[in-house]
DNA sequence: GACCAGGCACATC
DNA sequence: GATGTGCATGGT
């Protein structure tokens, strides 16, 4: 399962190149993509961000200060909003409590803190939170996403029946604890999930065609 | 007009 | 502990 972690990421590299992943500018609107790409298409997400940038609320202490109403209207485009906008506040209640609003402090603490608090905040499930903590807080927690189990099931791996967690074991055991490689290999699985595996007929030039497969229920490919 | 998109919390069994 | 359901928009 190692070398076959490893192969994936090198066919992919070696497709796309450098991703640069994730999409923001600042530690705080990760975080805030993060919350609002939930079950969302990120072109909407980035229209939600593009309402908050305008409206100034880009920032911890300005969205705790903003009638609900406005910041419902700012997040509706990202779908969910009432609930996003609930989860939104959570999160800044929580960095400006606990870090007086600074993502910079948050990130000083380490991981093993960290990730448990932040699964504590209402809207911060195993996924979000570690999103914020690769991304935001260059924290080296391999980010499990619907893509991850999609491309490993239609690539034969046997995955079936994994949990987040389990699954993320997988990688992070595999794999050597880099920040910056961890970074790119999630946004290498976005690109491919988007490209390959979104729908059918799928694997047409898909650069994982001649991945070997490994021993184990072998899952058909739709 | 269905179906989907980078989840999560909460209820229920 | 596993499984089901509500949450909502915009693109295909």
């Amino acid at each position: 399962m190692k070398d076959t972690l490893e192969t994936i990421y090198g066919l992919l590299s070696a497709h796309y190149g450098p991703t640069h992943w994730w999409p923001g500018d600042t530690p705080f609107e990760i975080a805030v993509g993060a919350v609002l790409t939930q079950n969302a298409a990120w072109r909407n997400v980035e229209q939600a961000i593009e309402n908050l940038k305008r409206g100034k609320l880009l920032r911890p202490r300005a969205i705790l200060a903003c009638p609900d109403g406005k910041l419902e209207e700012a997040l509706r485009p990202s779908g969910y909003f009432r609930v996003k906008a609930k989860r939104l506040r959570s999160f800044c209640t929580y960095l400006v409590r606990r870090y007086q609003g600074s993502m910079a402090g948050m990130a000083r603490r380490p991981l093993e803190q960290l990730r448990p608090e932040l699964l504590k905040v209402n809207g911060i499930g195993p996924e979000t939170a570690d999103d914020i903590l690769l991304y935001a807080c260059e924290k080296p927690v391999f980010v499990v996403d619907a893509y991850t189990r999609r491309i490993l099931e239609r690539h034969g791996l046997p995955v079936a029946g994994m949990g987040y967690e389990e699954l993320r074991a997988l990688f992070e055991t595999a794999l050597a604890p880099d920040v910056a490689m961890f970074k790119e290999y999630h946004g290498l699985i976005v690109y491919a999930g988007k490209d390959f595996c979104r729908r059918k007929p799928h694997c047409e030039g898909c650069p994982l065609a001649t991945l070997p497969v490994e021993d184990g229920p072998v899952l058909e490919t739709p």
